[in-house]
DNA sequence: ATTTGATCATGT
DNA sequence: ACATGATCAAAT
């Protein structure tokens, strides 16, 4: 599909899928939609991704590199409330990595976010479940407070050789968790003693309960 | 191996 | 019931 050339045309075109199940997305693009999302969990985002215009492949940066937007679908149950934690990026697990919030791959992501809320309580069956009604968000100065204030926090102790103490409970609004193909996956990161070592990616996911609330400042739920 | 898209599913 | 830790696929 065609890029958008501002953020309102993105955002209009994004409404307009509101309503519409995933089968007629899914239809509009001439998609096969799988049975389920067991092996293609990240399906509804592509679709999504596709339909709007935005960058394609894996690339580090926002799919919508010319608006500096983000798209992020975000599941939620039949009382707007978010079903899952949202993931954000990878987190940098090595020295020399990014220092400053402004610069954190965390901090330019969540910038600005074409958010679109999909009805997708588990029982619904893929092809049933509803796109909701999108929006653009940025992030108030509070939200941005507490986003740096965790984001500092657990790279310090990534840069410091204490990944093995931090646990998804880390955090008020930003979770550090694992991030990769399985257990066994590796990457590089600092030891205890300051050293190499071979360590699980880890990934930053926004908690629910900020999700929730950024969902509640658009009159979801 | 890394980053994208995320959700699954078990343990608490 | 819910969050944490585990996992799946594609593109690069």
């Amino acid at each position: 599909m065609n890029k958008p050339a501002s953020s309102a045309e993105l955002l209009c075109k994004a409404r307009t899928l509101a309503g519409l199940t995933l089968a007629e997305l899914a239809e509009l693009l001439d998609y096969q939609l799988p049975p389920n999302l067991l092996k293609d969990k990240g399906t509804i985002g592509q679709l999504l991704e596709r339909y709007l215009g935005a960058s394609a492949g894996s690339k580090a940066e926002p799919d919508f590199p010319e608006l500096g937007i983000e798209l992020k679908t975000l599941p939620i149950d039949a009382l707007g409330q978010p079903l899952e934690s949202t993931y954000v990026c990878v987190a940098p697990m090595q020295l020399g990595g990014i220092q400053r919030w402004q610069d954190s791959w965390v901090c330019q992501k969540l910038s600005h976010v074409l958010w679109i809320p999909i009805l997708a309580s588990r029982h619904i069956p893929l092809p049933e479940r509803i796109i909701g009604r999108a929006f653009l968000w940025q992030p108030s100065a509070a939200q941005q407070a507490l986003l740096r204030q965790d984001w500092e926090e657990l790279m310090e102790l990534l840069m410091t050789g204490r990944l093995a103490e931090i646990r998804g409970a880390h955090g008020e609004v930003l979770q550090l968790r694992p991030k990769g193909a399985n257990s066994k996956a590796v990457t590089t990161a600092v030891g205890s003693e300051g050293q190499p070592v071979l360590a699980l990616p880890r990934g930053f996911y926004l908690k629910t309960a900020f999700t929730r609330q950024i969902l509640q400042e658009q009159g979801y739920c």
